[in-house]
DNA sequence: ATCAATAGTGTAGCCACTCTAAATAGATGT
DNA sequence: ACATCTATTTAGAGTGGCTACACTATTGAT
C-alpha cells in the first residue's frame, strides 16, 4: 500500500471511472487497473466492484479513500515544508557574538524584533578569537565576529555581511595629560603602562602595530578582555587601552581619543552559513543588525542613541 | 519526494548516520547515499551535512524530516483504515425491509440498538418484488427479503441470514362464520371474496395455489400490498385475505385461522453481500435481527411482545 | 607519522516493478 | 445484432532502486 496505489484508489471514487482516472493521472487505463489490483492483495475485503461496466468504490473502499486523502495532505505539506521553513517570518534566528558587539547591538536589536511576528531571536555570547569564528556558524545561524583592517579575510566557506567599521581609540582616564590632544600617535602612547586583551584576541595586533611603529616594546600591566571591566581599570588609573569607539559602554571617567599613525579599526561583520540567507527570518535579523549598526556609528541614528557617536567623553 | 526518501531523512534525524539508518532499513549505506541525493535534488536549500564523518540534518533537514512524521503517520493509518472500517462496532449499518418484515422487526431492532456505541441503523422501506430482493444489497447492507417456502432459493451471490419460518393465515372479519373453524382448507375458502397483494409480489403464489387445490378461479376483489391496509379492509368486511401471522400488527376486528392442504409459509431472509459480513458492525445488526426474529415468533419472545405469537384475534 | 578502523559516496550491473500496447471480455444502447 | 464503451489480462520495454565493490575522508591508536 503506497501513496500511488491510495491515489489511484481515491480518484476512482471521485471520477467514477478507471478511464477518467487514467486520464487524470496520464496513463493507460491498464496502469490503473493494476495498481488497484495490487492495492487489493494487501486488504482482505474488496475495495472495488463492478457497477455496469464502471467500476466503482465499495464501503470499505470508500473508508480507504478517505484515509487517502489524508496521505496526499500529508505528502503535500512535506512538499512544501522546506519552502514554509525558509519563508517562515517568525522562525528562530540564534545569534552568537562576542562581547562589545553583543552590548552595543543586541539591545537595539531586541527592541527592534519585539514585535509579534519577527523573528524569534536566541542569543548567546561567545568570546572567542579570530580563526574560532567562522566554526560558530555551525552552531548559530550568525555569528557576530570581528577582525582588524588587514587580517586575513574570513574564509570563503561563509558570507559575511560588513555592520561596522570601527575606529579603535586610546582610553584615557579622566584628567589624564594626554586628554589634552585631539589625536594621539604611537609615539604619544607607547611609554604608557597598558591594559590589552588576552594573546591571540583581534585587538593584539594593533596594539603590536603601535609598539612597532614606536619601536619599543610595550609595558603591558594588565590582560583583560571584556570592555566593561577595561574601562572600569582605566578609570582607577590602572593604565591605558585600546578602547572601540562606538561598541563599549561610555564610561564618564575614561576619555577616548583618536590614534593617527597606525591602522586601528575593526570590522565588525555578521557571519552565516550561505544558504542560511534563504531563510527569511535569518535575512529579517540581519537587515536589523545593520540598522542596529547604522544607529551605533551615529549614520541616522535616532536621537535616544546618539550618544554613541559621542567620542568625547 | 516520496515516503521512502523521507523515511531516509527522518530516520538519518533519528539515528543520526547513514549507516544506522542503512541497519535500520535493511538495505546498504549506499542505497541510503542514493536516496538522500535524490531527495536533496528536490529541494534548493542542503537538507544534510557532514559533521566529521558522520551526516546530519541541517535545519532544513529537520523542518523536512518533522512533515515525514506526519507523512509516516497516515500513511500508516491508511495501511489500518480498512480493519478500523470492518472493526468498528458502531459504524452506520443501512437496512431495507418490505413494510411487514420492517413493522414486525425494525421496533426491536431500533431498541436493541439504543445503547450508544452500537451500530447506527439507517432504516429504509423497499418493497419490491422477490427477485428484486438480491439487487438490494448492493445499496443497502442488509435486506430483509421474503420468499415462499418452494420458490426458487436466493442467488449464490448473497449470503442469506434466515430470519423466520412464518405461517401465513386466512384472514377473517370477526364474527365471520369461517371463523368458527379451527383450521381452514382452500376448499374452504375458494369461494369467498378475496383481498390480495399485486402480481409478483411473494405471497400471490400462495393465493395461486389455493385456487389450484380447491379448482377454481378465485374472485379477487382488491389488490392491497400494504397489510396494515388489508387487515382494514378485511374487517370492514371487502373480503379475506392471507396475512403473515407475527409480522402484520394485529387487528381488533379481524381473526386468523391456519390453512391446511397448501404450503402457506414464507422465509423472512436477512440478505447481505458475503464480505459485508466482516463488518463487525454489520454482524452486530444481524445478531439483533436474529433475536428479533425469535422473539416475534414466540420463541422466548419478551412479555412485552408475546401479543406476537397469540393467532387468535 | 603511519596505519587501521570507521563513515559516507560513486559506479556498474542486476533485478524488480510499473508502464504501454494490444488483445480479450463484458455491458450498454441503438 | 452490432457498434461502442469500459475494464482487465498479458507480454514486453524501460526505469529506478538496490547490491557489490572501489574509493575518499576522518578519526584514533601505536
Amino acid at each position: 500500500m503506497d501513496e500511488r496505489q491510495l491515489r489511484v484508489l481515491r480518484e476512482l471514487g471521485e471520477l467514477g471511472s478507471v478511464t477518467a482516472v487514467a486520464e487524470a493521472l496520464l496513463v493507460t487505463p491498464s496502469a490503473v487497473s493494476q495498481q488497484l489490483r495490487l492495492l487489493q492483495r494487501s486488504v482482505r475485503v474488496p475495495l472495488t466492484e463492478r457497477a455496469g461496466r464502471r467500476l466503482v468504490l465499495t464501503p470499505a473502499g470508500r473508508a480507504l479513500a478517505a484515509a487517502a486523502i489524508d496521505v496526499e495532505t500529508s505528502l503535500a505539506r512535506a512538499r512544501h515544508a522546506v519552502e514554509e521553513f525558509l519563508e517562515e517570518p517568525d522562525g528562530e534566528v540564534s545569534v552568537a557574538a562576542f562581547h562589545s558587539a553583543a552590548a552595543g547591538l543586541w539591545p537595539r536589536l531586541v527592541r527592534g524584533l519585539a514585535a509579534p511576528g519577527a523573528p524569534r531571536l536566541a542569543l548567546a555570547d561567545e568570546d572567542v578569537s579570530q580563526e574560532d569564528f567562522p566554526p560558530l556558524t555551525h552552531e548559530y545561524d550568525i555569528v557576530l565576529a570581528h577582525r582588524l583592517d588587514h587580517s586575513p579575510a574570513w574564509p570563503r566557506t561563509v558570507s559575511a555581511t560588513p555592520l561596522l567599521h570601527e575606529p579603535l581609540d586610546i582610553a584615557l582616564p579622566a584628567g589624564h595629560p594626554l586628554a589634552d590632544k585631539e589625536r594621539l600617535t604611537p609615539h604619544d602612547v607607547a611609554d604608557q603602562t597598558w591594559i590589552t586583551v588576552h594573546d591571540g584576541f583581534p585587538l593584539m595586533a594593533t596594539i603590536e602595530a603601535i609598539a612597532a611603529t614606536a619601536g619599543r616594546r610595550l609595558r603591558i600591566a594588565h590582560r583583560i578582555n571584556e570592555f566593561a571591566v577595561v574601562s572600569e581599570v582605566v578609570a582607577a588609573g590602572g593604565g591605558i587601552a585600546l578602547l572601540p569607539r562606538w561598541t563599549a559602554r561610555p564610561h564618564s571617567a575614561v576619555t577616548l581619543r583618536p590614534l593617527s599613525g597606525v591602522h586601528a579599526r575593526r570590522h565588525i561583520d555578521a557571519l552565516h552559513r550561505p544558504e542560511n540567507a534563504t531563510r527569511k527570518a535569518v535575512r529579517t535579523v540581519l537587515a536589523e543588525l545593520r540598522s542596529a549598526a547604522a544607529a551605533v556609528s551615529g549614520d541616522g541614528g535616532s536621537p535616544e542613541t546618539a550618544e554613541g557617536s559621542d567620542v568625547h567623553r
